[in-house]
DNA sequence: ATTTTTCACACAATCGATTGTGTAATTATT
DNA sequence: AATAATTACACAATCGATTGTGTGAAAAAT
């Protein structure tokens, strides 16, 4: 075969058979009209001549592009790269391709993102959302064409559209009240950003469990940072140098609280026994860590499967109007850095 | 404004202005023939109208979909993940979707995966081999096609294509030596699949170093696995418990390496004195173990970055015949688990 | 004043597949 | 045998942007 061939198009075919393009169109199609005979012979010199669909062509005229566009914060964060495997299988299962952008969680990027997957007339739209995104009008556009769009984990409360997220309330209740069944009594909470629902829930459940065991809320142990490695070692330097430092920290996230981990046993702490840590996301890390950390488990995969599911079934179904919200189950595994006792229930991992 | 409004074309924007819709789209992309204020005008009822150019429709007619496909085993890996981090990055900012594929490291869907893109007209491939892939017909269709089509990491020696690797003997050898330097005389090999470039020229470094220090190759001590934490704890295990065990293991990959640490330490031995080991790729687990691993530097997302550019250098120069192989460095952190001497080099992390 | 340039824009074909409508030819019905 | 119903396919418009070529009118050159 000689390179830069042709592109064969049905025209070709319908030349080489002496029949009409509307004939092959239909017999590669499968449509009733045409004679199982001719539709044989059509895909067999298809096949022959190595045609290949123009799709460009196929969307233009349909008006669809068989592609569905995700936008999150950054591709090589654990739990985002689980979703997005999540969604490409289901989305390619289905036939669609999947577009992928990161925000680097900026606002900014977020909106440029969006409009470039808008122009690119994606038949669906899945978004977490960039930590410090307030407005949301760029997501207006998907909306008044009726595009799909759901959002995952990070979500917006304020637009009315399809979520996929895990109870956030409910994890950090867990998670804290186990610190408290395991005898601590002063917790500190690692936040995060108090813009994105999921670390307002996980701070609202932290504060409940709290409430709900007569303890004090204690603002000073409640340290709003990005929850990086970073910020997660110099908050737990911060907390322990407090007069009346914490037995425990909740974090928001895994890589906070393994550096607390680090950080105190730096400082000669016994973890768990003068500082127990509980994360949240069951990173690699989170295993590795010692003592290993107990966390809260995210079913990301599952999340980013039912998130393309959510896109999809307007493709069924194009007169659903309600919006859904899917709250998945998470789990808690209870590893040693927060064992100061002996647990009943099963441990994980 | 209302749902489902009609899209606006250069149509609407033409007969509304009462010129021709070949004046519009000249005008839009600043085409010199057309007047400076009819082109302003052009443009500022396009936004008052709510113009979206039909990329579709462009695409079409230009041949072109600027978009750039990738195949790769998981989208979680996280060196993977960061690969595609880069390439999304670049591919962005030239004006470029990506198209993310994974092959769970199978050939079979490896081949779906590159007939889809294919059929999705993307206008290159970036990709990075399953492990078992051995032929490599599925890709010649781009190569047919002119389709710029660039290996990464894991690339094909068999196809003239371009590729974006590091030197993975020399990364291996120096890897392997640092063991010796320190003192260690049987070094044992997790070696991965042979059939994969990285790991092939991982053993070959790792056998070179060995000889240039006069040590015996012993095929006992070179374990083919697939290189997973289950493998690399077994493999540990069975090496341990051999009657001549080793004093090192090298190991092509991170996971493995950190199995074997924690397996070694659960049979009582300690890291690096009676164990010294080294991994490969410097993932987030590799400096959270304990103690932290040694391991080699992947440059994941600048290989993602120079990847895509090589793509899109065919697009500024169509004429590029020769394709080129670019090698990036890596380097070697050094951390405890190898640390059995003082070491004289700067230390990583 | 006449010719040549330049300027600004319009015509119409094209990219390849899809689809509503139309029409021969064949088969079935009465 | 005449009419109705199928079957199998063709015509031609359409999706929206792009682009080579053509053409009047204004500006510049001689």
């Amino acid at each position: 075969m000689k390179k830069n061939s042709k592109e064969v198009t049905i025209y070709d075919i319908a030349h080489e058979l002496k029949v009409s393009a509307t004939t092959v169109s239909r017999a590669l199609n499968d449509h009733f009209s045409i004679g199982k005979e001719t539709t044989l012979a059509v895909k067999k010199l298809a096949k022959e001549m190595g045609y290949r669909p123009n799709t460009i062509a196929s969307s233009l005229r349909k008006n669809k592009t068989n592609t569905i566009g995700v936008i999150v914060s950054w591709i090589h964060r654990p739990f985002i790269s689980s979703l997005i495997s999540g969604i490409e299988d289901v989305a390619d299962k289905a036939g669609y391709n999947v577009i992928i952008s990161q925000s680097n969680d900026s606002f900014e990027k977020e909106v440029t993102k969006a409009r470039t997957l808008y122009a690119s007339r994606v038949d669906g739209l899945i978004v977490s959302l960039a930590m410090e995104t307030g407005n949301y009008d760029h997501f207006h556009p998907f909306q008044q064409k009726d595009i799909p769009l759901v959002f995952v984990d990070r979500v917006s409360l304020e637009m009315e559209t399809d979520r996929v997220i895990i109870n956030n309330f409910d994890a950090a209740f867990t998670a804290t009240e186990h610190l408290i069944d395991m005898g601590c009594r002063r917790i500190a909470h690692f936040a995060g950003s108090q813009r994105r629902n999921i670390y307002k829930e996980r701070q609202n459940g932290y504060i409940s469990a709290l409430k709900k065991h007569n303890l004090p809320i204690e603002e000073q142990l409640i340290l709003h940072h990005n929850l990086s490695m970073e910020e997660g070692w110099k908050g737990t330097e911060h907390l322990l140098k407090l007069p009346d430092p914490p037995d425990a920290i909740f974090s928001a996230n895994d890589s906070a609280a393994v550096s607390a981990i680090q950080c105190a046993k730096e400082m000669g702490l016994k973890i768990p026994k003068d500082l127990a840590v509980v994360g949240f996301n069951d990173d690699r890390i989170s295993s590795i860590v010692e003592p290993p950390l107990t966390t809260v488990t995210h079913p990301a995969i599952d999340m980013g499967k039912i998130a393309a599911r959510q896109v999809l079934k307007y493709k069924e179904n194009k007169d659903v109007v309600q919006s859904e919200t899917i709250v998945l189950k998470t789990g808690l595994v209870i590893r040693e850095s927060s064992m100061r006792k002996p647990v009943k229930k099963k441990q994980g991992l």
